[in-house]
DNA sequence: CTTGACTCCGTACTATGATACGGTATTTAT
DNA sequence: ATAAATACCGTATCATAGTACGGAGTCAAG
């Protein structure tokens, strides 16, 4: 049973980001010992499990109703979530891309053209 | 030469943003025909330069760096920008497509099995 | 048994990118 | 010529995701 700075450490995270996590109500408090909370497994879990879903682009938000199914059991909504959360993905991946393409080929022409304006401005001024 | 809300309009944004690029240094203040601002072609291109920076992903702090360049015709910085932007993007496509592909993955999972717990809050949950 | 590290709590502040509000002035259409 | 629609300006507020601060309490090691 951690205390808070041993318990952050452990997820890779602040002590303030979990206790913002908790005013958010995406990490329940434990039980204290003398004022102290103390955190185990099943909280370095629920921590862990919001940091994964934080990275495949959920909000905090979407999180949060993450682990309300999680209790439901609810796999039609949780189904949706995640699928509608792969469109976006999808999206998101399509535009970054194109960025990205656009940008790479604007940068090796800045590079190989020594005359007239840099292309890479003159690409976003049209 | 048209006022601010024609102006943002033809620039598919709202007038405030219109103003809160003003203030943030990236659109230049037009001459005011008593008292009320009338925006022109140049306008629009700085505008619509703003707006393509931004969909590449660049922050509206590198978008007014990239509009200093444009200035000073640094060759070399826009290319670093560029460049530095390209594989931020890379990074960024490349966690995106991992966490769009377990997603993908997990909703499938889901709607294929029928017993025992959602895998999708369980993969989280491990 | 005290000192230093850690915790708790509430509140405030940060960054980013807008968006809204309220009062005044101006423009435009009838 | 007057009323509705716009514009101007400064300030405030929003959403998202934290980060920081100050004072009081607690814990652990020498």
């Amino acid at each position: 049973m951690l205390p808070i700075g041993k318990f952050a450490k452990a997820g890779g995270v602040g002590v303030e980001t979990i206790r913002f996590y908790q005013r958010k109500g995406l990490l329940k408090i434990p039980p204290q010992k003398g004022g102290i909370r103390r955190y185990g497994d099943e909280d370095l879990k629920q921590l862990k499990f919001i940091l994964k879903a934080k990275a495949a682009g959920f909000t905090l938000a979407e999180i949060k109703e993450l682990i309300a199914l999680d209790s439901s059991n609810d796999r039609h909504k949780a189904y949706e979530l995640a699928s509608s959360r792969v469109t976006a993905l999808d999206k998101q991946i399509a535009e970054l891309k194109q960025a990205r393409n656009s940008l790479q080929q604007l940068a090796t022409e800045c590079r190989n053209s020594k005359a007239g304006p840099c292309p890479i401005i003159e690409a976003f001024d049209v």
